[in-house]
DNA sequence: CCTTAACTTGAACATTTGTTCAAGTTAAGC
DNA sequence: GCTTAACTTGAACAAATGTTCAAGTTAAGG
């Protein structure tokens, strides 16, 4: 059940390029699946005829099936975590730090991400996934909540009023909304709303949660 | 796969008390373990351990283990859509429809509910499960849509001058931060802030909401 | 109080699942 | 160009899972 890296030390040899492409596949893969089916829906089996490698190649490379769900949330998460906070960055050193702005440069990047690389579209879903499982707590814990608490920091003090209690509701709803709006295009349309995730309707959330945040 | 109730005609004698019993037993075993375990990870026999009875009549009086979990989802959605419409005929019967109010009634039975019965909290992360799955698409649009299509179009005339593109969106972010508040005390409190369901902090999602709706 | 539909019970079954492993192949390090 | 760590492959395995079923029990309808 211990999930941490293995240490990673005593490694003797570097892996080849053929051996990072395979790992690159599985992590593809295993993404994909995971984000159709959740964790227990998904299959080493399904996720192996994805990435068009036999299943002991997916254990090889992930290690377990909870390691390699470990490792596929994980991947993208230090990529995200740095495009934030190089747009908080961005927003302090312009020196106008509004409450729009810096729920932005959080929100923003995750589509624009999405918007240059579908996969990050499977990354939502499974994140929503993660969110929602009390099993992954620890994952979120490592993957999200250093750079949330950097943000709720910075929410603080443009809010001085506000209660830490305040500050964090308003966080995780403006999580939740975001990952609404990532993943639920399909919800939306059933209820007679056809929307696609142009910058109007990002626009759109920053300013519902900011205006949620000045209650 | 198709997944309508049988016509229950046919049906030559009441159930007994005693039936019906088991029955009640075996759908709050399965809440508790689809809610702790979503769909894939609850297990029949885990079920049946939960409801203290023998697999076989776990699927006697579910039908298979699709069936039961939309019998699950089913069978509080009635009484909750009912507790929303009630409350939302209670403010227009006072004549004041304010954002807030028509907001509140339909967020504020969700909760007063769970502070009655802690059967709901778990019925909470059950709804939570269904909603970030789109295997379950169906269910959400059988169970709550026609009540949340009702909502929104009282918010509707509210906001007269608003889009239905933003009506819905702000309707589904509201409905995320909902489920985040029933659900995610775990994830607030590895935030730093201990979270309880107290009416203050309903209060605050509901203004929340309503200052979102406003932008 | 009968009749019998409805319910209860748990063993049995066919699949599917995560994981292991041993044999073969590739290419990094020297 | 050797050596051998690292990778690849797919068969095999034990455990778990959803479902079925046949025999026994309960109580509704008359």
């Amino acid at each position: 059940m211990s999930e941490m890296q293995p240490p990673e030390t005593e490694r003797k040899r570097a892996p080849s390029k053929r051996a990072l492409a395979t790992k690159l596949r599985v992590l593809d893969a295993a993404e994909k699946v995971f984000a159709d089916r959740g964790f227990d829906g998904a299959t080493i089996r399904e996720i192996a005829a994805e990435a068009g490698e036999p299943v002991g190649t997916i254990h090889h490379h992930g290690g377990g099936k909870n390691a390699l769900f470990h490792k596929t949330v994980a991947r993208r998460a230090e990529t995200l975590s740095c495009d934030r906070l190089n747009a908080l960055q961005q927003v302090r050193s312009d020196g106008d730090q509004t409450l729009e702005r810096v729920l932005a440069a959080f929100i923003r990047p995750f589509f624009d991400l999405s918007s240059k690389d579908p996969r990050w579209r499977d990354y939502a879903r499974l994140v929503a996934f993660v969110s929602v499982d009390s099993r992954w707590k620890n994952i979120s814990a490592e993957c999200f909540d250093p750079v949330a608490e950097v943000f709720i920091e910075e929410i603080s003090n443009l809010l001085p009023k506000a209660s830490r209690k305040q500050i964090v509701e308003g966080f995780v709803y403006s999580v939740s909304a975001m990952l609404a709006l990532l993943t639920s295009q399909n919800r939306m349309g059933a209820l007679g709303a056809q929307v696609d995730l142009d910058s109007t309707r990002i626009d759109h959330l920053v300013r519902f949660c900011a205006a949620g945040f000045r209650v």
